[in-house]
DNA sequence: TTCCGAATAATTGGATACATAACCACAGGA
DNA sequence: TCCTGTGGTTATGTATCCAATTATTCGGAA
């Protein structure tokens, strides 16, 4: 659930400890996009000084998660349509490569978890916070069987960058789905019956560790989804 | 020739400065992989205190030209074969993506200096510094179409953690062509013979507009280089 | 009423000073 | 000779204070 940061810094490092605070804060919800993030209220609330909490803003900055203006301060990152839609089209080329260099060091263990994970989404109905939970963890965890490297920390920094807007969406969706009383829905702003489908071809190719279906079908999870954002812009209204 | 960083940050604030001049002395080889970074020795060289230095040294992390390590310091970054080839792997996933994106904006002014560039490095001979400044702006140059964002980022990020070896791969290549006399050398450990003719088919594919043609020659390009890079683990021995 | 500008308040950037954790050398013993 | 523990040394992490820049508010004029 938690995110890398620099494998060299311990927990005891006040910078590293209000870093992550501030960005479970983030990708839960409880600082918004746009929204502005004052040295002083961290600092206050993290019983720190500022000084840290800079460090910790500036991390964050290079996660992407928060946007720093010299002598003004920083906001939680808000993404244009535009914007979100090029990091759709970077994960499309990225993680196919990634989850191929995974498959073949996914043991029994890992793909009944993702199993469980698809049975997970299926059964989260309008619930969307536990379906984002499982979704990210699908995804993600079937990447666990690559070495973490780069490719590793720019899939996981695309998925908290826009983390915000896959919960607005899917906030729509179910609702969409709940009013149509369909589950298999249409897709545009109907359920997520497509992607439950997605997610079941790609445990099955996982399964036969065919990694070139596996790269097809990934790719047109991602991109499907890309197209269903742009068509709803409000979602990125200010 | 120089870094995104920031688009916010002005060049008034001393750790904005700082950054940049680390970043050029890491670039040009000032610095080399591995060697230490002390702050205090940057402050006094900078004139400013150890606070703004550290914050250009989390800004040069973000940017994976350095690492950092708590309660310990900063190294420049050094990379091992697999993690430089790993960089290489992302590139030829995303770079094609962003030619794409940008072929479509060239103009004349641009491909004719395109051009020029293929020329310069033709030209530079053993001159190593002069062919990888040519080489860097034939590449990210062929970019300048494309809308600054994610992708450009990540390119830029990619080029710059790995121009150490660039450089140093592409001595050897200059030493082993003046050795054997050659020019359209072998390729493994030979001159950049093979290099010059796929810049040349990347032009062409560029002024015929041709993007899924230069995507391939491109892949090629980046494939080759990595395929010839592994070839060479002693460049990566400390 | 609305637009412009200057003074003031608020917030960030930076310097100095101190606390703390890691590194290294050296002495002592097995 | 090698291992280990301990002390000093060095460099990083943090707090407090000050400076500089930006945002805001209030006043005035068109």
């Amino acid at each position: 659930m938690v995110i890398a940061a620099d494998a060299g810094y311990r927990d005891n490092v006040a910078s590293h400890r209000i870093a992550e605070s501030l960005r479970t804060a983030i990708l839960d919800g409880s600082y918004r996009p746009g929204e502005r993030i004052r040295q002083e209220d961290v600092a206050a609330r993290s019983g720190a000084s500022r000084i840290p909490v800079r460090e910790a803003l500036r991390m964050l900055a290079a996660e992407g998660l928060v946007t720093l203006v010299a002598n003004s301060g920083a906001w939680v990152t808000r993404l244009t349509m535009a914007e979100c839609a090029e990091l759709y089209l970077i994960r499309e080329r990225l993680e196919p490569l990634l989850l191929r260099s995974s498959m073949p060091r996914l043991g029994e263990a890992e793909i009944g978890r993702l199993a469980e994970l698809t049975e997970a989404m299926e059964a989260a109905g309008t619930d969307v916070d536990a379906f984002l939970r499982a979704d990210r963890e699908f995804h993600l965890s079937s990447y666990a069987g690559a070495a973490p490297g780069e490719t590793w920390q720019i899939i996981h920094r695309m998925w908290n960058t826009t983390q915000h807007y896959r919960r607005e969406f899917t906030q729509r969706a179910a609702r969409a789905a709940a009013g149509n009383g369909a589950s298999g829905g249409a897709g545009a702003g109907g359920g997520l019956g497509v992607t439950h489908l997605e997610h079941r071809l790609l445990l099955d190719c996982v399964r036969r560790q065919d990694a070139d279906d596996a790269e097809r079908v990934l790719v047109t999870h991602i991109r499907r989804t890309r197209l269903e954002l742009e068509k709803h812009p409000e979602i990125f209204a200010p």
